[in-house]
DNA sequence: CGCAGATGTATCAAATTGTAACAATTTCGA
DNA sequence: TCGAAATTGTTACAATTTGATACATCTGCG
């Protein structure tokens, strides 16, 4: 299923579908290219399509919101392509649906392991639940809420900080706001000023950022939430 | 059994229980639909189920508290759908016998492996009940109730003792609220500032643990219960 | 620059859990 | 049946975890 993904690009700029669709084709996917949001409609409609690589900035409408509906039904992925200077954090969301972004301009070796990533992702998502999540070295089992480090020695959570690392490496790569932790952890709304999130961010920083002052495991997009953004392996290990 | 197991679904949206019932029959799986408890509680009266897919959210009062009472009592798989917002550890732990949840709205495929991963979980948990059980070195015999450690030296246990870890060993990796251990050990509800539970996990700690002040066996889910973290072999046979 | 809003973080208070000590209860043998 | 020993539950207090608060820092903007 990964090897022979079909991925469907979307871009107004010609050159660009071209020289990706070149390059996707050359790693063995097959690549269909839509030029605006009702090209990329049609194609769906008769073509069944593992990924799409979608320029948010189309001339005929957003496509984000065909893209929404589409996601919300579907196991299709999608990669967002943002123009350079866009505030690329607030469409990355949850509830975009969007899996990954780029922004431009980007080397089309960046793209390719984007989606090599977001299809393994996919891949594993559909297998099962995950037990484990490997980043940077550290791993998380996530049954027995164990923390092991690079060099392998076992680091103590508190239940509250595990469980914040749970929602975060299983999510990766995504923005996520304040609410949507909170809503997670207590199903409750963050309050106005409600600082307790920021605060056991700052506890699990201390744990597991090499520095925890310039942090670059757990970022934060600043207005809007927390960002995971290392890549997570997430695995089934066992099996009788 | 796994090929062949029954699946009841229980929502009160017709069109969901109809598009799950297409999906798992297309996977081999007979199934039963109920859209609300009492045809949920008809169904299981007189059919042999194998796995329940259940919407907490159901008009005619929770379903959950009839499902607590067979999933503590028979081999019944439960998988909980619940509408976003619901705190993962809520569902998996304090309320429920829950093997696993899924958030609305969720994809076909997603619940597709699930069923498939609960369902081989289970087989092992069905297949027999259990007269030994292995951990960390560890063996527990269910019959005669004695444990022995890794170096092979028998290690007494009280009467209650023995069955706090009977239903740690028997529901690895699952987080047991203080109320389902309360049942399983005297048939009655916690009380609000009852700590005897705590009391006895603590006097269980001091005997296996190999560092009782930071346990690796029975780990503390706070706001929640205990979790048996390690993995279990359960087996029919005397250990070798 | 300086300001305003947002985030980092030390510190404290409240809630929860760990545990020692003791009392109540049960078990079991004489 | 009685009583000693073992077991279990209760209580009180210690330790830990967590959220709230206050203030320091940082960031973006005029």
């Amino acid at each position: 299923m990964t090897d022979n993904a079909h991925i469907l690009v979307v871009d107004d700029d010609a050159d660009i579908c071209e020289l990706v669709e070149a390059a996707l084709t050359r790693e063995g996917y097959k690549v269909t290219t839509a030029n605006n949001t009702s090209e990329m409609r049609q194609v769906m409609a008769r073509t069944p399509i593992n990924l799409v690589v979608l320029d948010i900035m189309l001339p005929d409408g957003n496509g984000l919101d065909e893209m929404r509906r589409l996601s919300a039904q579907s196991d299709i992925c999608v990669i967002i392509l943002s123009g350079k200077g866009e505030p690329v954090e607030r469409i990355l969301g949850l509830e975009s649906g969007a899996d990954d972004y780029l922004a431009k301009p980007f080397h089309v070796h960046e793209l390719i392991a984007r989606i090599r990533s977001v299809l393994r992702r996919g891949q594993s998502r559909e297998a099962s639940n995950p037990s484990t999540a490997e980043f940077c070295g550290w791993t998380l089992n996530l049954e027995s809420r164990e923390l092991t480090a690079p060099d392998g020695k076992p680091v103590p959570l508190t239940t509250g900080e595990f469980n914040l690392l749970h929602i975060l490496v299983t999510h990766p790569r995504r923005v996520l706001s304040r609410d949507q932790i909170m809503e997670f952890l207590h199903n409750r709304t963050a309050e106005p000023f409600d600082r307790s999130i920021d605060v056991q961010i700052g506890r699990l920083r201390r744990k597991i950022e090499p520095d925890p002052g310039t942090p670059t495991i757990i970022k934060t997009v600043r207005g809007t939430g927390y960002l995971f953004a290392q890549e997570v392996k997430l695995s089934t290990l066992p099996g009788p």
